[in-house]
RNA sequence: GGCCCCGUGGCGGAAUCGGUAGACGCCCACGACUUAAAAUCGUGUGUCCUCGUGGCGUGCCGGUUCGAGUCCGGCCGGGGCCA
């Protein structure tokens, strides 16, 4: 395989080869001596700044594909953006506390903080021989106390400032991971991580009030320009705000209630203009009037722990068969006191959503269509289509616009001003008011959990006290004596941390046995990144409030409705708390494709790595070892471990080196689609390096040949040499503009092109041996070197060195282009008859329309084309085209 | 079901404002070098034919325009989010 060949030369150390390895290693160590990537503490006055963040990495152990390719990314932005003269920040850190850890801490018997720490190590040791130009200095890992008691703290002024409670309440518990997941956890019903159907359970927990910002969190999306519209989009979605009223049904049977006074259902609603079509009253399972119904009622007890069974998940309920049970109760219609409606118990109310409760309206709601069809309840149409043949209620519902009818005084109008309408009448009436309200439910951060931050509370045991613990007694440690013996949280277990005394009085106390959702530590780090420095605050404000928000930010879309929806409030929540004065984190979000690869199978229908396969010269596969036997090839696929399509960067970086890792995960692909990792592809990446340096090598040599032997200018004109340096210069100017746009595959495509024009110059010994052509290769080699500088830096160092500069490439300016040889003075024109080239003149640059044309016209080509006739009607677009209409 | 995004050579992808479709790379073929192979270098590479500065060609059908990959309408296919 091509692969082994390479790792073959490059180990071998030909001398006429670049030797990838030791001028990696070089650089790094000279990057790396003489910290040339730390930012310095305090602002640099004159200087903009420019932070450049990428989503820092969980240390599962070693780094993948995806890694590889977030990493490249941001270094490319910081290296362009520090050459260009910005003040960078470019921090990197790690995102520690997590479940896995536990895991390997039961299977290996291995402390989750051991095993943490030497994740770390060997991690960053992989980060550093990609050659990323971040500042170590300022690494932080969140499972060291020295960050959490900021953490801790944070939450304190939470707790005060009234965004943060508990609650007891309906949560969604994962039984693999054995802890509670927040709502943005949970997909398709089931764990985000471990995949298991979660399970619904009623547990006391620590609640961030999110939905406090819910208004300005939506709003706020608009502020973000720089944004993917997707990601605004789906947190869009998420919050969910919709605009409708709260009506009071009044319950009309008085014998079924037990009380005397005046009982009344509370509905949420958005669609007051049906009102008139209600034919039933829906409550959820969990309704306290539900459960107060099914004290004295076996089978509605039964009922509503079978729709507890269903999960939390809307799409499950969504697709689950709309059942109801009959309470026989009955409810006055608001508009209408003499008008009885029938109560259900159903399966697809979540109580947690609106009231608990809905009324519904058959013909214009597909899912209380279906139910009414069940129980067979009337189906009343209120709403009547443009076209009378679009409603079909033996069908289903009709849920467009149309013209209200049946419904006394909202008869005529539209649905929109039949809402108005209907609830102007509820108002007055006194049976309801017009509400908004969100899909966006405040944030769960309690996690039955061992390995995450302590939440600093104690509770005391004499009158069950909730007490906060105060500022100046944090942090709360995590334990270090921990078994994981049993299953379970070990800190609840635990012989000693978990009793302590009340801080205010004293007696005994229990401590806090849950932790922070690791959620938590990645809301606020970019912020610690500012000032990771400061000891007993969690980051100076002022320095904070420089640096923030970061101008790049880059990750996966996965984080699209969790993390940077978190991280959005906690800006808030911390600004509104003094430590920040900003509403938003992320100024400029940038969400990169994943990394994909070809699937292989054995006959056995085993997944096998991409290493186990080799290919025949038709592309048939088969295993490498052993038999040889035949092998499948499956569908390309998200690079996964389940699947095995996987490629370690580490072999990668081994074999070809740093540089064309990143040049071929730069290529190609733009970077926020999709990218299929191939054997070809980093192949081609790696010629390419080697390429550039035999070019550059070869011409320095040749260049200290000829300065020996004193050749002469022949007096020949420079038109060569020109060519050459508006080649360099348009490439200055294009690579900008594609770095501005994010277009990195550009980028290299037209350091590519500029390389491809400096060889064939230098390929023509007579024309290059021209001093003047001599220059200008000199001066586009060093173009070149600088605009590839952030893709590779170590091969565009080791070159930039060899052709003689004394002040490295990591700390020279970026190239700026020359405007006056970014346009020439002829242009080529394309000449189209009747909207089909036919012809292509070369005119000066700015020339007539008239001009134009008479040479268009001269083109023996374009009269075959007009068959010898004048044209009907002739457009010119200066310098661009002629079009002739026949 | 609703909303959004995307369909360009054998493949990944370019085409910035409606103005020369296919930049750059991969694959492949042929040639040079070599005892041979690899590497490297060179040439070709959308498609069809009558091999011409020829016809056709950007998922399909239609429209606007002197001119459409790009704009508009409808359809088909893929993906995402919400139901």
């Amino acid at each position: 395989m091509l692969a082994s060949c390479a790792y073959l030369f490059f180990t071998a150390g030909m001398t006429d080869r670049y030797n990838i390895k030791a001028a990696e290693q070089k650089w790094q160590a000279r990057w790396d001596e003489r910290k040339i990537f730390e930012t310095p503490r305090e602002p640099v006055p004159g200087k903009q700044k420019y932070y450049v963040l990428e989503m820092f990495p969980y240390p599962s152990g070693k780094i993948h594909m995806g890694h590889v390719r977030n990493y490249t990314l941001g270094d490319v932005i910081a290296r362009w953006r520090r050459a260009q003269g910005y003040s960078v920040l470019h921090p990197m850190g790690w995102d520690a506390f997590g479940l896995p850890a536990e895991n390997a801490a039961i299977e290996n018997k291995q402390h989750p903080a051991k095993w943490t720490h030497e994740n770390i190590a060997h991690m960053k040791k992989q980060l550093q021989s990609m050659g990323l130009a971040l500042d170590w200095a300022r690494e932080v890992a969140t499972c060291d106390a020295d960050y959490y008691r900021h953490e801790q703290k944070m939450f304190l002024d939470f707790l005060k400032a009234g965004l943060a409670y508990r609650k007891e309440s309906w949560v969604n518990w994962d039984p693999v991971e054995n802890t509670v997941l927040a709502n943005e956890q949970v997909v398709d019903g089931k764990g985000w991580r471990s995949g298991a159907p979660v399970e619904r359970r009623k547990l006391n927990q620590w609640v961030l009030k999110i939905t406090h910002y819910a208004d300005d969190l939506l709003s706020a999306l608009a502020t973000l320009p720089r944004w993917p519209e997707k990601v605004r989009t789906m947190q869009e979605n998420w919050i969910g705000k919709s605009t409708g009223a709260h009506i009071n049904w009044k319950i009309a049977d008085e014998q079924t209630s037990r009380r005397v006074d005046e009982r009344f259902i509370p509905v949420f609603t958005t669609r007051q203009d049906t009102l008139f079509g209600a034919s039933f009253i829906a409550i959820a399972a969990d309704h306290p009037l539900s459960l107060e119904l099914a004290r004295n009622n076996p089978a509605l007890q039964k009922f509503i722990t079978d729709c507890r069974a269903l999960g939390t998940s809307e799409t499950a309920i969504e697709r689950a068969e709309k059942l109801g049970f009959d309470t026989g109760l009955t409810v006055a219609h608001p508009f209408d006191a003499n008008w009885k409606i029938p109560v259900y118990v159903a399966n697809f109310v979540l109580v947690e959503y609106g009231t608990g409760a809905v009324f519904g309206c058959p013909a214009h709601d597909q899912r209380d269509f279906e139910f009414a069809t069940k129980y067979k309840l009337p189906i009343r149409a209120v709403v009547m289509p443009d076209n009378p043949n679009d409603l079909d209620l033996n069908k289903e519902a009709y849920t467009g616009p149309g013209m209200i009818q049946n419904s006394e005084f909202l008869n005529g109008l539209s649905v929109e001003a039949a809402k108005q309408r209907a609830l102007e009448e509820i108002e007055k009436r006194g049976a309801g008011k017009g509400v908004t309200i969100y899909r966006l439910r405040d944030w769960g951060v309690s996690r039955q959990r061992y390995w995450g931050c302590p939440i600093p509370i104690v509770y005391r045991v004499s009158d069950g006290a909730m007490v906060p613990v105060p500022a100046d007694q944090l942090p709360v440690k995590l334990p270090e004596d921990v078994d994981f013996d049993q299953p379970g949280n070990p800190l609840d277990r635990h012989p000693t941390w978990k009793y302590t005394t009340c801080p205010e009085t004293g007696e005994p106390a229990i401590r806090e046995t849950d932790t922070f959702d690791t959620f938590f530590e990645s809301s606020w780090y970019f912020a610690r990144f500012a000032d990771p420095f400061s000891k007993d605050v969690a980051f100076d404000k002022q320095i904070a409030n420089y640096w923030l928000p970061v101008d790049q930010y880059i990750g996966g879309v996965e984080h699209a409705v969790l993390h940077l929806l978190y991280a959005r409030f906690f800006t808030r929540a911390l600004s509104e708390c003094g430590y920040l004065d900003h509403a938003e984190p992320f100024a400029g979000l940038f969400t990169q494709g994943m990394i994909t690869h070809e699937t292989f199978k054995d006959q056995n229908g085993n997944w096998l790595y991409p290493e186990q396969v080799m290919r025949d010269e038709k592309g048939n596969a088969f295993l490498a070892e052993g038999n040889q036997a035949p092998a499948t090839v499956g569908r390309i696929e998200k690079m996964s471990k389940s699947k095995k399509n996987v490629v370690d960067p580490q072999s990668i970086i081994d074999a070809y080196g740093a540089d064309a890792a990143r040049l071929f995960i730069l290529s190609d692909s733009p970077p926020e689609r999709d990218l299929e990792w191939t054997t070809s592809g980093i192949d081609g990446a790696w010629r390419y390096v080697n390429r550039l340096h035999r070019m550059v090598t070869g011409f320095i040599s040749r260049r200290a040949d000829e300065q020996t032997s004193g050749r002469d200018d022949d007096g020949a004109s420079d038109e060569v040499a020109l060519k050459l340096r508006q080649a360099a210069h348009r490439a200055i100017a294009g690579v900008n503009n594609d770095l501005e746009n994010f277009h990195l595959n550009k980028a290299v495509a037209r350091v590519r092109e500029l390389t491809n024009q400096i060889e064939d110059v230098l390929k023509d010994e007579t024309s290059s041996a021209r001093p003047l052509v001599c220059s200008s290769a000199k001066e586009a080699i060093e173009i070149a070197l600088q605009l590839l500088a952030p893709m590779m830096p170590h091969v565009a160092e080791e070159l930039w060195e060899a052709i003689g500069h004394k002040t490295w490439l990591a700390e020279t300016s970026w190239p700026v282009a020359d405007a006056t040889l970014l346009e020439d003075d002829s242009v080529t024109i394309a000449v189209q008859v009747n909207g089909k080239l036919r012809a292509t003149i070369q005119l000066p640059k700015g020339a007539d329309k008239a001009e134009a044309e008479a040479a268009a016209l001269a083109e023996p080509n374009v009269q075959r084309a007009l068959d010898g006739a004048a044209p009907k009607k002739v457009i010119v677009v200066p310098d661009k085209i002629v079009n002739l209409v026949a």
